[in-house]
DNA sequence: TTATACACCTGAAGT
DNA sequence: TACTTCAGGTGTATA
């Protein structure tokens, strides 16, 4: 069984092919049947090694703060609606990836004021729980090229090199594929306060759904 | 240099002088010229022996609950506010007491469900380290005699009496000056929980700045 | 009752 | 020094 395989410079293309077949379940959870996208097809983000917290019973990932801000930038939905200030409304949302099974994982995400901090909150558990994540295991995160709404989680163990071609087993290199609605606004009227507003954004494209 | 000195009945009293200056900084402190008010415009409220969990890293200090109840009623605000339930709002405050320099701590005080317990919380740690306060050390509270909403904490290591006049060292007896706001709402649309309503209040006069 | 979610908080480390 | 980041926590609410 082939495997999809993650590489930090897209230089390994695996011929997948693409069958999805999506239900809802009561976690919001979306299944497939895993067929894949070539890597050329998806960029590279981010990622990062585990922390004990991360994998343990804070039911959070926290977000390095310069990948946060830009790659998910959490105020565009402000700039969108021209309400450029931090004043207070509008924040949290929900992300969607597909992981490497084509599996689709939807995670609130958002700015913590206290501790200045963005996190993936809900959902996140359950896929530490799902790909019984370790302390020292690296998630990853990439998006679509033509389609940055698409976007990818993958994972591999600790001590596993994120450039070396693996065979597919649970424990090696696992890249998402599938895309997947990605970008929701929860709450409108929720009261979360504004991250800081940040100059520099990607060309990621932001896509809210209400 | 004379030294302030805490007396449980009032019967002692110091010639201090007031002059105050005041500066806020980033965590909310103000610091003053340390001058002094007579012991009898100060009333003493309560005393606790701290409990190494009190001075530990739990960062928070249990109010006795018939003292908190007492003198720092946290649902007056409801009262106040005409509403009498305890849905969801208006909970959590700060309180602002001067210490024996002058300076103002103010700490965050709630109310725990989980433990059915007054608590100070955000600001304590801070105090407890610059005082360097240990286990059986003791905290005690005042307020202002004439303006209620003048607050005062002093401390005093454990094995000094309460009643006994020493000299000013750093590691006798040591008591508040000074007042300063003293009693804040600080989320009208904060999510903590109500403390269980109780009929008899001091006649502390509540003072809520928004 | 237990697990999850949520917003808040602190201390340590880096800059 | 002051400031930022973030790992590791808290209490509370909800299911």
């Amino acid at each position: 069984m082939s495997v999809n395989h993650y590489s930090t410079d897209h230089h390994h293309t695996l011929l997948w092919q693409q069958q999805q077949h999506r239900h809802t379940t009561d976690t919001s959870e979306t299944t497939t049947t895993a067929t894949w996208l070539h890597d050329d097809l998806k960029e590279s983000l981010f990622e990062k090694s585990l922390t004990p917290s991360d994998v343990g019973k804070l039911n959070r990932l926290v977000i390095p703060k310069q990948h946060a801000e830009k790659y998910f930038p959490l105020n565009a939905v402000l700039v969108s609606s021209a309400a450029a200030d931090t004043s207070s409304s509008e924040k949290g949302m929900l992300l969607s990836f597909e992981d490497e099974s084509g599996k689709s994982w939807r995670f609130r995400y958002s700015y913590w004021n206290s501790s200045q901090s963005y996190v993936l909150t809900k959902g996140w558990s359950r896929f530490v729980k799902d790909k019984q994540l370790d302390p020292g295991d690296v998630v990853f995160f990439q998006r679509h090229r033509s389609d940055s709404r698409r976007l990818f989680i993958g994972w591999r163990r600790r001590g596993q090199g994120s450039s070396s071609s693996v065979a597919a087993t649970n424990s090696a290199v696992n890249t998402s594929s599938m895309g997947a609605l990605s970008y929701h606004q929860i709450h409108a009227t929720s009261n979360y306060s504004n991250p800081p507003s940040h100059s520099e954004y990607s060309h990621y494209g932001i896509y809210f759904s209400f």
